[in-house]
DNA sequence: AGGGTTTTCGCCTGCCGGGCATAAACTAGG
DNA sequence: CCTAGTTTATGCCCGGCAGGCGAAAACCCT
């Protein structure tokens, strides 16, 4: 990640042509719904289309950095909870630049509402607007990766906000999910793996009474993966 | 992958400077340990310093395709039994030249014996040499990469050769794991999700005797996950 | 005080990973 | 042919975990 890479070589005039380096972002956060992050084009190509918020990546700086820059200046998002890379793929689309494209995963918890400007907007996953340049592809892999990410590990805690109920914690499963999910059962396999942990504190009733809820709190706030280990663990254990 | 990339809103004559796109590839395959295909580089920069095999892309190609093509014309592989990307990042460290580094993964099947170069070998992974441009970070990430993959899907059809008996099957695991697997317990876990399935024949048996072992086969070729979905499934099933 | 609502706790069940003992199948040597 | 040794395959059993269900707890409103 920070390390050198290796020379050519040959450099020299070289018969390699020269690519810019753009960097875009899947950016999900959940409400009562899964949503992203659209920014509406405002000039060609692909005017009045939308797309990935993203943008050129500069010499000297990071890939995760340009992307975190990106995200801050263009549109306003400045706590994400987890960022990863996706894939980078090669674009020649265009005859005068030659792009290479990295894509990004970003989760946004819930709570932090960024100040978006007036050309971007949150557009719900199941009901996207025409996308351009294949971006649509993109979200798709996107929530397919999330789903598997919710299921072996505490991804969840990038989306969630910092202290909620089991059935708050549930919503956000089924939002990613798109079927019920219990709370129960939820809190019983994150709790068993250390991943979430009661803060002691509780929720008043709502207005429709019931029982006050427990708060929960994820314990750390780096990702874990602990279920795939279970397969074919190690002689100690 | 195959998808367009945005473009700029003003590309112009552009503030931003341009990358040279470079890939290279931590391949692995297994004999009675776990190797990878390293480079003896005979000119500077890192001189005799061995490297990962990759080089440039070229325009118009896919990142993807550049890699099949670096590991085939530079180092004789051909049979790659499953590429995928690790990831990506930019490395100015060359005053004059800016390179934008994708790595991959490469899994060799056994049996599979390219015709190497005289300036490439295998490495054990576990007695590594000193290798230049902090290529030895992206080798143990691979590694740790590949552990998680064979837990959790079929990863194994790509360094395993087409049929095998699953004391064989269980070397390779054991190569990469670095600790003893049970062939019995390997065979009803993959089998019963379906992934492995016998062929009908039997291998004769050693000189020193023992019972013919069946032979299986995986039954598809492409990466299947099966494990982490058992967390929430579906409430159909 | 009582009915309605939501959360929590406890019990039960079925499945799966995984260890172990036993049976099966073969080689080599006498 | 028979036996000892070696390797693989099969069946059984145990513990743990996902997950469903019902009962109890705790609260609101009337």
């Amino acid at each position: 990640m920070d390390e050198a890479a290796p020379l050519p070589d040959a450099p020299g005039p070289s018969p390699y042509r020269l690519a810019a380096p753009v960097v875009n972002a899947v950016v999900l956060r959940v409400t009562h719904r899964l949503e992203t992050l659209l920014w509406r084009r405002s000039r060609p190509p692909a005017e009045d289309c939308w797309s990935l918020p993203g943008g050129f990546v500069r010499q000297g700086e990071s890939l995760e950095g340009a992307m975190r820059r990106h995200l801050a200046e263009k549109v306003g998002v400045t706590d994400v909870g987890h960022l990863e890379q996706l894939d980078s793929h090669s674009a020649d689309t265009h005859p005068e630049l030659w792009l290479l494209d990295v894509s990004y995963l970003a989760l946004i918890p819930r709570g932090a509402e960024p100040r978006l400007p007036p050309d971007t907007e949150w557009h719900a996953v199941e009901e996207l607007p025409t996308v351009a340049f294949g971006h649509a592809g993109a979200i798709g892999r996107a929530h397919e990766r999330l789903r598997g990410k919710l299921s072996y590990s505490n991804a969840a805690f990038a989306l969630a906000p910092p202290r909620f109920t089991l059935r708050e914690l549930a919503d956000v499963y089924e939002a990613v999910f798109g079927y019920a999910v219990s709370p129960t059962n939820l809190g019983r396999v994150l709790g068993r793996d250390g991943l979430l942990a009661p803060t002691g504190g509780h929720r008043r009733a709502g207005s429709a009474g019931g029982r006050p809820a427990a708060e929960f709190a994820f314990t750390r706030r780096e990702l874990v993966v602990s279920r795939p280990l279970a397969a074919f663990k190690p002689p100690d254990t």
